[in-house]
DNA sequence: CATTATATTGTATAAATATACAAACCGATT
DNA sequence: AATCGGTTTGTATATTTATACAATATAATG
């Protein structure tokens, strides 16, 4: 009986993991289903095995039970309180949101920006104490400033 | 058919926090097991309801699945580098561990102090930016306080 | 007060997840 | 090449959790 394994171990682990940062699972036949509508054969037991692996937590959001990874989760544990102190100012040109935090912060609080969903950007550069926030488009660059310092300072 | 309604359900949830609170606990029959020990009649579909409305997160502890709370779960997901913008400077006297914190930050961080397992503290009483931590005992001040300083800036 | 609407509870069971076990796989060693 | 030890995988199923439904309790209304 030799086994199939079309799909190894650290690539289906990299696929549930992309898929677990981009859509809200709750369960992991959802997970498989999703995995499968990629082409990717896997069964249940193997999501189970590799959600412990990753230490996967489940979660509840608004009454919806969902997985989360760990490093996702910190966005909803970070209390608000915390990040406020960390923030400095937050300002913007034409093309650039830029935040100003104290002094070190910058890398974790724009990983949790990073890691906000429904927010219309490409990316951060963090240095020590500024982030660079890239808009996907310039066009509403006072939005998406709005958006930014209602979420970091309100 | 009347039904027997030996414990409310503001109770019984309020039993089950402070369960979660002080064990570490990974199913919903340890939790039963653990309640009816105290006395307190519960089913496991209680036990699942409470867990629900309270928010309550399942998460992976070094390969330990585990129930917390997600005022608990603050405690293992801000991570180390925020707490440590946040403090000052950490002191202590004879009877008590005075932390220092940036403008605005004592009750955020005397909190996730007050949810640190193992730490011989009674309590903490936060200001603005001072939090007072005492000690179970007096006798071992100097321990207590490197233990918190090895906790929040080490 | 009576009536209606809503929430809670328990039983039974469906759904979700994890485990036991055997077989296969893999890398290291001889 | 064969052997060994450790890991992974799949099948079957045990365990854990949540839901459906009916009955009861509680809250709201007139």
């Amino acid at each position: 009986m030799p086994r199939k394994k079309h799909y190894s171990s650290t690539d289906l682990s990299a696929s549930i993991q992309g898929l677990l940062e981009k859509k809200a699972v709750g369960t992991q036949e959802e997970i498989r289903d999703a995995l499968l509508k990629k082409g990717i054969p896997v069964n249940q037991v193997r999501v189970s095995r590799i959600l412990h692996k990753l230490g996967a937590i489940k979660m509840n959001e608004d009454g919806k039970i969902v997985y989360r990874l760990p490093s996702d989760a910190e966005k909803y544990f970070v209390p608000k309180e915390i990040l406020k102190k960390l923030i400095s100012r937050i300002t913007h040109n034409e093309s650039l949101v830029v935040i100003q935090t104290v002094s070190g912060s910058g890398q974790v609080v724009a990983r949790l920006l990073d890691l906000t969903k429904n927010l219309d950007i490409l990316g951060t550069v963090a240095g020590d104490d500024t982030i660079f926030v890239a808009p996907k488009t310039t066009k509403n660059i006072e939005t998406l400033f709005k958006k930014i310092y209602n979420l970091l300072l309100n």
